[in-house]
DNA sequence: CCGTATCCAAAGAGATACTG
DNA sequence: CAGTATCTCTTTGGATACGG
């Protein structure tokens, strides 16, 4: 196959989005911390939780949010392998926001006002 | 060529959110809301705030905004045309949100941190 | 149970050119 | 000035199949 690499894209990927944004922006992303907010979670727990998520979709938000510092995996050496995860304090710090988003959220003129 | 429309999509595009990020989800929102907060802005004048953004999606930003009744569009009736946007009350409720996202951004570990 | 690899489709953003 | 139209490309998410 012909890889087509017309030209290098010289920004980031989609947009900079200053930093707002760089962390929550993945879809399912408050979801996830909303969920975690609760307390630990294992990765079916999470996907009970969040349906509609793909495995595929959860693993990536939650590698991201790991590697933030936003949350802990802990595995479990059990014979069928348990993985739990959980926020850390850097987690928790940004449940306010999510609090607020979701708050305002609440306020907005609604289209389709689903929920 | 063969339009291959394999399945319907069950769910709405991307993915839904909650009702979290459906208003700030898109780009530049906050950059948009920002710079808004400090005042009226005309078209223009928020290009230059936000270089990188282009006309298209500045437009496409400001009219979802418009819609969701976050800001207010004012066409003034001058020899070249001025236009003003400017937050409503509703649009200035969400800032606290846009700060929490901000602060909480800044204490993220950030791989690139470009800024 | 907890993921990863691959493939596919859709959404979104950027550039450019053009209009009122 | 303030947009709109069009086109291309990148990114990203969903589905499915498979591995540890």
């Amino acid at each position: 196959m012909v890889l087509k690499v017309r030209k290098k894209v010289k920004a980031p990927p989609g947009c900079p989005m200053s930093r707002c944004m760089a962390l929550l922006g993945g879809c399912w992303t408050p979801e996830v911390l909303w969920s975690l907010s609760e307390g630990p979670r294992r990765f079916s727990e999470l996907r009970r939780d969040i349906p509609a998520v793909s495995a595929k979709v959860l693993t990536s938000r939650l590698r991201d949010l790991e590697e933030r510092g936003v949350l802990g995996r802990n595995v479990m050496p059990t014979s069928p392998p348990t993985v739990e995860y959980e926020l850390t304090s850097l987690g928790q710090e940004l449940l306010p926001a999510i609090r607020s988003i979701v708050e305002v959220g609440s306020r907005l003129l609604l289209s389709d006002a689903s929920g």
